[in-house]
DNA sequence: AGCATGCCATCAGCAATGCTTATCGCGTGT
DNA sequence: ACACGCGATAAGCATTGCTGATGGCATGCT
């Protein structure tokens, strides 16, 4: 189980092509055949079909492991270099936009913090690597359920709030004098997509159980102002925390009753943290014990 | 970043020793040096001090990562290879003693089922392995946070349940007639130590958040009447979930008041799972939407 | 102090791995 | 029917990765 094996089977599988995954990995063909070949007699099973090329069951099952398991390689291995050629920097909190409520602002120290926000996928990624201490990572889960966080690394995890979810709607919107919206209801109307800001339609989608939610603009920015702008002005609808949908001139936040999501903050690190990023963990988790509190 | 390497990597921090760890290995001392050598190159740093054997920062770091990658590479080997053996298998649940409450054996299919009672650290191992399709797993967490699993796989979890958390008391005991109690209070009680049947005492350990609770007897089984029975004939106390504490002769189940921490089940699986395996899942999971059910 | 011991680093040599080039068998599409 | 593209296989060769031997350097004992 070479991870150079693992990594040409799973371009192989990918691409369903051993000539293509040769071209893209900068192996001769022979070379690629002889991978598969490898990894098939080391594990004693079939893991493709030729012609056409597809993971046979057990191939399916490997592809499952492979892609973390080649993931977290990478993450480890830049983790350690780049925490050997920068001995001393700080302490480096990577957040997603509406992760970042003002509680932790005021618990953060006055002095040697970088704040660096990300899109939702990368916060864990950047943990990992070692590009932050810790990560603040937000997104819709089942009430006391912990967020599907991408396993790049033996990360550790803390609920540091819940807060219930709005919907963001202009304040001419017809549905805007409710006490509570039903997400299935709102399937059809119009949706910003906000990956990096808001919450992504996928999880929307999701939650929801269904389909729909078709975008109706697209904003790949990060900052939740110009999201809510965009809300209030009524380009589309879209998810918010509480706390960050509230106040929005020209906007009311509609608390969502179905179905029974939250939103929820995470915080991420690598390991047991020491230093500063241990004391700034014990603040957060110390303030946010009191489940329900925003962050 | 050969697995190799990494494995003489973590062999030698652990032994801290080269030579010992050849010889654990198989290898030539020479070898084992070399291997470190091409690990500090590849990596541009010092992972280990030598005269004594101890590993850098850097080197601590690498330990993090390196551990949890080759379990998870050997349980994905393994998980691959047993696939391939036994394609056919029913329905494979691994479970601790109280994660198993009514509410699951209920939903169980009423044929093709195996089940599997395991200790609290060999389940989400099991289910990473294939040795099982899916794990319930249960331990003591704050409110809503996810319980710490070991990290051998890309697992997904759910958290199927929370409820409170019980001492167990025999109805002789002075406290018994108490509506609530303090973890702390109890730190110099005899306890039972019971790691595969109820909660471990480092769990205890780490909720109270200080040291104490010295085993008076320590059972090494996975049945719970023992454990109850043991409890009640005075042999020491223990923690249990409320629905695993109620009813049992000659004891009285006092619930925890401080600190707070529930009792909380996951389930486990691998991946998306397929199935009957998601047919399961989806029951459970339907069942225990409401929080606080317990399983 | 002197010496012996055990440790890790280094070097040379050798076997085995892992790649390449070349060729073959086999389906597919024209 | 034929040519093409794909994957499997064989032979050759450079490199890797091991062993065994040796060297420098501490520590501990006499």
């Amino acid at each position: 189980m070479d991870p150079h094996l693992l990594r040409t089977y799973v371009t192989v599988a990918r691409l369903a092509s051993f000539s293509a995954a040769a071209r893209e990995l900068g192996y001769t063909q022979s070379a690629v055949s002889q991978h598969i070949a490898a990894l098939e007699q080391d594990l004693g099973t079939d893991l493709l079909t030729r012609r056409p090329v597809a993971p046979t069951p057990a191939g399916e099952r490997l592809l499952e492991h492979a892609g973390p398991l080649l993931l977290r390689l990478e993450a480890a291995r830049a983790d350690v270099v780049r925490r050997a050629a920068a001995p001393e920097h700080g302490l480096t909190l990577a957040t997603t936009p509406t992760a970042l409520g003002p509680r932790t602002v005021a618990a953060l120290p006055r002095a040697g913090v970088t704040l660096r926000v990300l899109a939702r996928e990368e916060v864990p990624e950047a943990v990992a690597a070692g590009r932050a201490d810790l990560g603040l990572v937000d997104g819709l889960a089942a009430p006391s359920d912990p967020l599907r966080l991408p396993d790049v690394a033996p990360l550790t995890t803390y609920g540091v709030g819940e807060e219930s979810v709005c919907v963001l709607l202009p304040d001419t919107h017809p549905l805007a004098g409710r006490p509570g919206l039903r997400l299935g209801d709102l399937a059809h109307a119009r949706w910003l997509d906000a990956p990096d800001a808001g919450l992504p339609l996928a999880q929307l989608r999701a939650a929801a159980g269904g389909s729909g939610f078709r975008p109706a603009l697209r904003y790949e920015g990060t900052d939740v102002r110009v999201l809510t702008a965009l809300a209030a002005a009524g380009h589309g609808l879209t998810l918010l925390p509480r706390t960050a949908a509230t106040g929005v001139p020209g906007a009311v936040a509609v608390p969502l009753a179905q179905p029974r999501v939250v939103h929820r903050v995470e915080l991420v690190c690598l390991g047991t943290p020491g230093g500063p990023a241990a004391r700034l963990a014990e603040v957060l988790l110390d303030g946010g014990a009191g489940a329900g509190t925003p962050v």
